[in-house]
DNA sequence: AGGCATGATTGGATCGTTCAAGTTAAGGAA
DNA sequence: TTCCTTAACTTGAACGATCCAATCATGCCT
């Protein structure tokens, strides 16, 4: 059966030639229109199919776009990246891409593979993520002149953007959630957020600080920065809320943190809290919106991955395609799932 | 830059004929030793890697291995196959292989897409997962001769193994979980489940029923069947533990039912049970450590996934390299992984 | 009718690799 | 010496697509 049908049998068939076949899939207003449906016609009749290789080795593109795969280092922010593939998959198929997979444990391996998969696969461009500060791999890729996506903006140097990027604005996403806090009547919000020195912990913890101030609050000493850990969260929001028992709310940077919010503010040692207030309980807002969150009840902020998976595709695609040298970069922002902590 | 080396730069540099260096990639054994290391060094020194597109094209073998990309249906498991995809492209990496995704909605798309796949990039081989009864998708492969394993077991016709598959023993990590709750002084053990009928949740139930019923117990009426959401769970566990005050302890059929029975057990409704037994609290243990366990302290059944996917490959490998007809199945065992909740 | 521009179609060359067949040189047996 | 074998390597062809340059057909103008 399926005897690999070339572009030949599909010429013989519809009484064309090889060229005329190949004009009809790949410039189709050059055929005349009678000819055209002709040839579609056979083309769909055999069933066939252009191979990748042929076209490859005489046009030098791939139709592939690489993209690295992590262990789940954090956890429970595992399903991020999963849910973005997808996306990612999805999207690049619309677009006559396919996603090819690659893993990597640091930025010098990752650019060892970077030269293994040009090498020899080809790969028409890439999608890098978690960037941060002075990244090589971006650098490597712009100095080779290999099209890329980054999925997180480039940190270091914002100024100038050297390439395509697409983001989700973690600071409009604090930003949600400390107003939609502030609206419940919550006042005096405390931040659970990760060290200083990270791009997207920063950024995130920005968005909540400003809010605070724009609604007459001083948010020092209501921001406490720890590893994302759901034992140092929790550990982090006790320590806060000891220190200012008129905290009443938290927004943190990860699920993680918020889970162990959560724990904190229903802790034995809290109970007080419970008493005096009962009609306000310590709400919590965590951040990616995990699988936990949901199982959890806990209210989360939610990255748009579907769309930014649909961006770096078409940034990628138009870099691949035309010939437009800078583009605009993407920023999405995430959406508050309300649940029953906040 | 980088101005592609191929085989032939390699041929005139190390002064040989572009065959010769084909052969030293190829089989080495049919060169002599010095002309061999000769070769080997040029090649470290031009950077030369073999072009994929050629020699795909030559040989029809594409070193690419497809497997389908979900979207995270069931949230709380969403990561086992992220971390099984990661162990795939790994070990696929050591073979020689890539892994290329693809997505589809249903069986019948997902074939469409073999077809798509099959005429266009040529993969090697498929991993299939999520396998049930009457897999027209292996039907399929097999009717067309594309080697491919299963990540599950052929649920259907268990007698004839007509392709190689992996699998972990779900019945053997739920009698695990069960022994543990024996040695750990329960008696009366429920069980939260799926309905009858899909593979996995039968198997599941099945090491819990033996296990039980060698122990001396008659575990009928100690089961509950719900779908799979946090809610169900905990009404299920509650129904099971009203009808049965005895019950002290649940072996679940996944992490999602499991917080449910978390829930119940943890839940006003149940605070008798914690004043009679404080030295006994309702015991649960989940499936899959994902890491909504991991953050509730839940104890859970983990799956090799590193492992199921190396064996994956390994399988694939040797089914494309040698003439293997038959290939032995494999089957790994969960480990318990031990938190509060038991 | 003849010339000419335009559009549609064709044949040959090519991408980088491997297969199949061929060449060369050295060694051994008759 | 002559023939044969074998090891080591070389040469030409082919995989299936697209690019390039050339050819053919058509209609229009003079």
């Amino acid at each position: 059966m399926a005897d690999k049908v070339t572009i030949a049998d599909v010429a013989r068939v519809a009484g064309v030639s090889r060229q005329t076949v190949s004009n009809v899939l790949n410039t189709p207003d050059v055929v005349r229109e009678e000819t055209r449906r002709r040839v579609l016609d056979v083309v769909g009749e055999l069933g066939y199919r252009v191979n990748q290789a042929a076209r490859q080795m005489r046009t030098g593109r791939s139709r592939l776009i690489a993209i690295r795969i992590d262990p789940d280092r954090d956890g429970i922010n595992g399903s991020v990246l999963d849910r973005f593939l997808h996306g990612l998959t999805d999207s690049a198929a619309r677009s006559g891409y396919r996603v090819l997979l690659y893993t990597a444990d640091d930025d010098r391996t990752e650019i060892a593979t970077f030269e293994d998969l040009l090498g020899a696969y080809e790969p028409d461009g890439f999608v890098l993520t978690g960037t941060h500060h002075q990244d090589p791999r971006a650098s490597w890729l712009l100095g080779k002149g290999v099209p890329f996506v980054t999925f997180g903006r480039p940190w270091g140097e914002e100024s100038e953007a050297r390439h395509p990027w697409v983001d989700v604005d973690g600071a409009a996403g604090t930003a949600a959630a400390t107003r939609h806090l502030l609206d419940a009547g919550h006042s005096r919000i405390g931040f659970l957020g990760w060290p200083t020195g990270s791009g997207v912990g920063d950024d995130r913890r920005e968005g909540w600080a400003r809010t605070l101030a724009e609604a007459g609050i001083d948010p020092s000493g209501l921001s406490r920065a720890t590893s994302d850990a759901v034992a140092d969260g929790e550990a982090a929001a006790r320590d806060l809320i000891d220190s200012d028992p008129g905290v009443t709310a938290l927004v943190c940077v990860s699920d993680s943190l918020a889970v162990g919010g959560l724990h904190a503010a229903r802790s034995p040692g809290l109970a007080w809290r419970v008493d005096t207030r009962p009609d306000l309980p310590i709400a919590v807002i965590g951040f990616d919106d995990t699988p936990v969150a949901k199982a959890v009840g806990l209210t989360s902020l939610s990255q748009p991955l579907k769309e930014a998976a649909a961006s770096c595709v078409s940034l990628l695609a138009r870099a691949l395609d035309g010939t437009q040298t800078s583009q605009a970069p993407v920023l999405l922002e995430p959406s508050l799932v309300v649940r029953q902590s906040a």
